[in-house]
DNA sequence: TTTCGTTTTACGGTTTCCCATAAAAAACAG
DNA sequence: CTGTTTTTTATGGGAAACCGTAAAACGAAA
């Protein structure tokens, strides 16, 4: 059960956010800090005098202004913590969306939750917090999908083409022309067609749509 | 014109690529720091000796290792560097795609140009550099029309859920039938049909695809 | 309630996309 | 060079998307 929580973050709106969710389950005074510094200090605090929090809840990125920080981010908070206290649960809130660097925070810094700032992230929120509670990680949705597609097909060049070609608003049907014009070959629509079909079949997606929104995610384009 | 480079870049290949550029611009032994730290060091020192810097090529995100620095980051070199050689170009070479961060970079940082690690940001890099040794910011395409675009429509809820739901693989024909189950309205396929060539078109684009790419981009979804 | 104006939905024609099949071209081996 | 395999291109039918128009539903005001 999660009782007390600390929360590392800067951006006030963001913290209104997370205080919302957190009366949802009853935790009605959170600790809040804004300096990385100031959260590793209550944890450290917190578990000398035997009272330690049970969940820190920070972000990656914080401003810099005139007060020198010995932490500077949300990750070498988490490093830091992890040296005191290892069994604190951490949950993650922040609006990175590469994958590359979440999958980074769960496998190297053994994270329990990642939620990014997004329009309904209370909602996920909530969710985090409650499978967390429940000593279990939570994962966001996309994330889980996109470690399982990542090795499922390897992009080449000409995939890459002939999808930032689609990106770019060109109609199917005239990107023949323009692969002739690159010098690239196949250049024949049915190929394009194949291709392009072959990629989604690989990745069990239906729609090119599904395509961009996952080459986007990864960075392909 | 510019003649001494300093390169702050923790990522070896990112290294090459940009040793390669420079090379035609007959910059032949730019001087390389991994650490942030010594990017600053080397600034101040050369500005003291009188033989200062005229580019600063910098990635934003270092990796942290057993060495502690002061300067975490690109952004905090930046910041640092600009105190004591305000004059000094800037080119910032990292792998950020987000247009809310690149544009603070140039509105809060002053930098001189933005490159994003891609494919083929070697091109780019040369045609930065370019543009920077004119005296002249380097702003990069797509950036530039992001922020047109930006203001052009705001996204309301039922736009993103719409859009969600494509970039999910669900057919156009289909999504009456989730919105009914959300309980959106409208939910006729007219009107998905219509809300969807209204924002296409005051974004000027013409296909699904080229609208999920500008989501993702935006952060939208 | 009636009327007017707006929003939502339904329908039909055209374009584009999707997919299977076949023809053509290229690459390869003997 | 000939025959075989693979790759690329062409073609056509059916599904989905696009776009304009008209009907229906809804809301507010008289």
């Amino acid at each position: 059960m999660i009782k007390k929580v600390l929360i590392a973050e800067d951006q006030e709106s963001a913290n209104i956010s997370v205080q919302k969710t957190l009366e949802e389950f009853g935790i009605a005074d959170p600790h809040y800090v804004h300096y990385c510094d100031d959260a590793f200090h209550k944890i450290k605090k917190a578990k000398e005098m035997g009272d330690s929090y049970d969940l820190l809840i920070t972000d990656l990125s914080f401003e810099e202004d005139e007060r020198v920080q010995k932490i500077p981010d949300g990750k070498a908070l988490i490093l830091a913590v992890r040296e005191i206290q290892p069994e604190l649960k951490i949950l993650v809130f922040s609006a990175t969306r590469e994958a590359t660097i979440i999958e980074k925070l769960y496998s190297k810094l053994d994270i329990d939750g990642y939620v990014q700032k997004a329009r309904n992230d209370a909602k996920e929120l909530k969710l985090a917090i409650d499978t967390i509670g429940k000593n279990k990680c939570y994962y966001p949705r996309h994330l889980l999908d996109l470690v399982k597609q990542m090795n499922s097909h390897d992009f080449t060049e000409y995939d890459i083409t002939i999808i930032t070609l689609l990106a770019e608003g060109i109609m199917q049907k005239d990107i023949p022309a323009h692969l002739l014009e690159k010098q690239i070959s196949p250049s024949g629509l049915s190929s394009v067609e194949k291709r392009l079909s072959r990629i989604k079949e690989t990745l069990g997606f239906s729609k090119n749509e599904q395509l961009i929104a996952f080459c986007k995610d990864m960075g392909f384009i």
